[in-house]
DNA sequence: GTTTTTCTGTTGCAAAAGCAACAAAATAGT
DNA sequence: ACTATTTTGTTGCTTTTGCAACAGAAAAAC
């Protein structure tokens, strides 16, 4: 994230300024929130890794976002208007603040500064998932399993400015993330190996070309 | 759009409010903007009918939006971070109203009833791009041409409130919008037909399940 | 009202992706 | 340190998708 404030100062604002903010604690594989379920919620990950998932009928697993220390999520930034499944599962142990809002418009009566600061960031917070959401859009439309994986590889090389960097997630999860049936992702992988477009040790990829 | 407030008057207020926004009129076919080299725009669509398109590398184009009457579009709710063209042609003559913003922020010196609004609103309108960009990440995700194609004609008809409904792209605009390929979408659309889940006459499509 | 262009519908063939199943490796749990 | 569980890597086979090409229908341009 590129944001104009600092997350980890907001979170101390967050802890002391509003006792309507809560803060819990969950194992690795609970489900941290409901989507569907819990409307107009507002969520910062301060420790662990967590993800965004969706069981759709046909018992697909999604992975629609990943989130690491710092991030935010919530039902408010997601606007829920599917049916299916929407869960944030930790993938560790996390640590995460959780407020609820009553209204969708950002407005509270109360004059806290948690909601001073919350109703003036939330507008570039939301346009920060705008961006990811767009990111995202891109490599969906993206025709062929090899385009998803080195769309996604591109990223996440330019993200850590190196041609080298490490998966954030399993391989297995990698598939569920690009929407692609896992034995095939990884017969592309082996043929992108093979071809000499990436190197790969465990999580770590380096891209050789370009 | 289920928006809290009325765009027509809204935009209305636009026209005479503020003499930084321009009126302009584009034929069919016409390149209506740029996100990528016209970064912090904001615009509306009075009248007509435009997409968003994405031209890659390889050729391919993709329809990653739709706008009709009263949409709102631009950079400033896209926040551009891909390489790739990233253009709004209109599908039929347009009146768009253009306003370029100096900062993202959202926050203007002059103040005139035109920013003062637009800032109330510019929370909501970037939420509402949020769902439809969650509904299209939603299908995309999609593992096949059948599942999109049910995916897209389940939302048009919850949107219509109706098991019939008109298709507002050609079949070939439908398969850039779902990402695949026209002649693997028409197949798929006749299966449909002969195993009746559908009927379809022209761009009108009536859903027989359920 | 005729011509030109775009869109629809179709097909054979090739390529890619999905499914199922399994062994080996790695990781987590105790 | 040992055991159970999950992940990785692989493959044969089937199904789906993409590509290329073309004719007829429809729409747009003149």
């Amino acid at each position: 994230m590129n944001l104009s404030f600092n997350v980890e100062e907001f979170i101390k604002e967050f802890e002391n300024s509003c006792n309507k903010v809560q803060k819990k604690t969950f194992e690795k594989n609970e489900v941290i929130t409901s989507y569907i379920q819990k409307r107009n919620q507002f969520c910062i990950l301060i420790t662990g890794n967590a993800d965004l998932v969706r069981y759709d009928l046909n018992g697909n697993r999604t992975i629609i976002d990943h989130f690491t220390d710092t991030d935010v999520f919530g039902e408010v930034f997601y606007n829920v208007t599917t049916n299916n499944e929407l869960l944030v599962e930790a993938k560790s142990k996390c640590e995460v603040l959780i407020y609820s809002y009553q209204n969708i418009h950002y407005k509270c009566k109360q004059n806290c500064k948690f909601h001073q600061r919350l109703s003036e960031y939330l507008p570039e917070l939301i346009l920060d998932k705008v961006t990811s959401l767009n990111m995202r859009v891109e490599l969906l439309t993206k025709r062929s399993t090899r385009d998803k994986l080195l769309g996604y590889f591109n990223l996440l090389s330019t993200r850590n400015l190196s041609k080298t960097f490490k998966l954030p997630f399993s391989l297995t999860d990698l598939a569920d993330y690009l929407s692609v049936d896992r034995s095939a992702m990884m017969r592309e992988l082996k043929l992108l190996k093979e071809e000499n477009f990436i190197k790969k040790n465990g999580k770590m990829i380096t891209l050789l070309y370009k």
